[in-house]
RNA sequence: GGCCCCAUCGUUUAGUCGGUUAGGACACGGCCCUUUCAAGGCCGGAAUACGAGUUCGAGUCUCGUUGGGGUCACCA
């Protein structure tokens, strides 16, 4: 059984889809499950489109994810250099071996011709075809003659005529192709340069890479790699092709129409652990029904036969659930450290910042949900609606309200233990005097300190949230409000 | 258009040898709990694209139809 050896290999040219991450995390998984080796190889042949500083987002993510590679450009490997276009001398050799091997050929054909022959074809009414192999069977004194005389030419590999190719795919199964689809491709351009799918497949073999997983845009192609590796003799690996990312039924999810980013939603407060966990189970599921995993335990559950087959839509409401998730899970003081510089976004006096994110916890999906929620602490609105205070369970309204803050405040002012308990306690006792349900009294408080209906805590926790003498002035504002409403 | 691939609730998935009240999660609705809103607990509605065939029996096998995706470069 050879080593397990997998590669993630992006071309640097932005930022960091779903998608890609995705398919990163698989081959990660796929690695580190048979404690093989995962590679990172970075694929910048096409120059004009790197994006200055796309290389370090490609690192910072696998790190930020805890997806650490054994071989790669910054680390080393015994199959280096990982850049691939540091490796640009390599391939010219290894087509020159099939042409030798009469496995390719050279071709002199000119743009011009090319493009001629498919305007013929598009007049005879045919779809524009495959190259027409003209230079297939050149003899070997008239390619040397022109090789000589300096002529621009590319390799092409030479498919078979007939028959059928096959592979086999570790979630698709069998898939058969008829040679008459397959064109006899290019290998290295006439600037020297091999093309990505030549590249490709000598850079797979020679860094022994043992299961090439991938987007399944590549399912169509991969017959003719399947034949390099053939005519090269060189040990075919396993195939893993993942099916696309979709950002709905029709379209795919990328970076080009907008859609978010790995970076975009982490800057949106969703947490990186979150966002991986749920792009695990978008196309793929354990047998359990379990759906958190930590990094451990997707390592440990991992099988790449389990990814499923057709698209899956992306689903930000399912993220957001997951994301939730993981902030439930948190003890408060992580929460606390997380939750600090979006709360200090909004609040800048003093607070119960404790006590502020013990009830902030369970109401959080996603930290930028953060600033809103507690907005009212420093700028309570001035003008609130008075129907706030109607609660249909406590038979509560404006009118009941005025009471019932009139009552708490004499308490709250009497209260000098200004803690969670303290409070409570001084507030809770007055319902029993008055002969009426907490809710009736302190549902009230909620609305003056805050003059919103969806708050952090009970009216009590609030109060000790944002302070005695906010809270006073607040009630005592409310009471004012109140009073001049209904008289 | 040719070729390849795919098809279970709105979404994501379970369903490995044909026999299931077709299961889970998110979302949605209801109830409970409750000092608001959440969280939590319980309950509910919701799917095998369609049509044939094989079979005692089909989500599962075969064929067709429809729908969708991918691919057909001196791009990666």
């Amino acid at each position: 059984m050879n080593e397990v050896r997998t590669r993630f290999a992006p071309s640097p040219t932005g930022y960091m889809h779903v998608g890609n991450l995705r398919t990163a995390l698989y081959a990660y998984l796929t690695a580190r499950h048979e404690n093989g080796v995962f590679i990172l190889r970075i694929e910048d042949t096409d120059q004009a489109r790197i994006v200055d500083g796309a290389v370090d987002i490609i690192y910072n993510t696998l790190k930020e994810n805890g997806m650490t590679w054994d071989e790669g450009p910054d680390v080393g490997g015994d199959y280096g250099p990982y850049v691939q276009s540091e490796r640009m001398g390599l391939f010219k050799d290894y087509a020159v071996e099939l042409v030798e091997k009469g496995k390719a050929y050279y071709c002199f054909c000119t743009e011009e011709r090319l493009n001629a022959l498919h305007e013929s074809q598009r007049a005879a009414g045919e779809t524009v075809g495959h190259y027409d192999r003209c230079c297939r069977e050149l003899p070997k004194e008239e390619v040397e003659r022109r090789l000589a005389a300096g002529e621009p030419y590319v390799i092409r590999q030479k498919m078979p005529t007939e028959g059928v190719t096959s592979f086999d795919d570790l979630i698709y199964g069998h898939i058969e192709v008829d040679n008459s689809e397959l064109e006899d491709q290019i290998l290295i351009k006439s600037d020297g340069m091999p093309t990505y799918n030549f590249a490709n497949v000598v850079d797979d073999h020679l860094m022994k890479i043992s299961h090439v997983i991938r987007g399944n845009e590549y399912l169509s192609s991969t017959p003719k790699y399947n034949l390099l590796y053939e005519a090269f003799g060189w040990e075919k690996p396993i195939y893993v092709h993942c099916p696309p990312v979709m950002k709905d039924a029709h379209n795919k999810l990328s970076k080009r129409n907008g859609d978010a980013s790995y970076q975009d939603l982490v800057q949106q407060g969703y947490l990186s652990a979150a966002i991986l966990n749920y792009l695990l189970l978008l196309g793929w599921s354990p047998k359990g029904d379990q759906e958190i995993f930590s990094r451990e335990e997707m390592i440990e559950k991992w099988n790449p036969a389990w990814i499923n087959k057709s698209p899956a839509i992306f689903d930000i409401q399912k993220l957001r659930a997951i994301n939730a998730g993981y902030i439930n899970r948190m003890t408060d003081e992580e929460f606390v450290v997380l939750a600090r510089p979006w709360i200090e976004k909004v609040v800048k006096t003093p607070i119960d910042l404790q006590l502020l994110c013990m009830n902030l916890k369970p109401r959080c999906e996603i930290l930028s949900d953060l600033p809103a929620r507690v907005m009212f602490i420093d700028n309570m609105p001035e003008e609130y609606d008075l129907e706030f205070y109607k609660n249909k369970k406590f038979k509560t309204d404006a009118s009941t309200a005025l009471t019932a803050l009139k009552a708490l405040l004499p308490a709250l002012e009497a209260c000098e233990d200004w803690t969670r308990e303290g409070v409570y306690n001084a507030c809770a006792p007055l319902a029993q005097e008055l002969g009426v349900k907490g809710g009736w009294l302190l549902y009230p408080l909620g609305i003056a300190l805050a003059g919103t209906q969806a708050t952090p805590g009970g009216g009590t926790d609030l109060a000790v949230i944002i302070g005695k003498e906010r809270t006073l002035d607040r009630v005592r504002k409310a009471i004012e409000k109140l009073t001049a409403a209904t008289a």
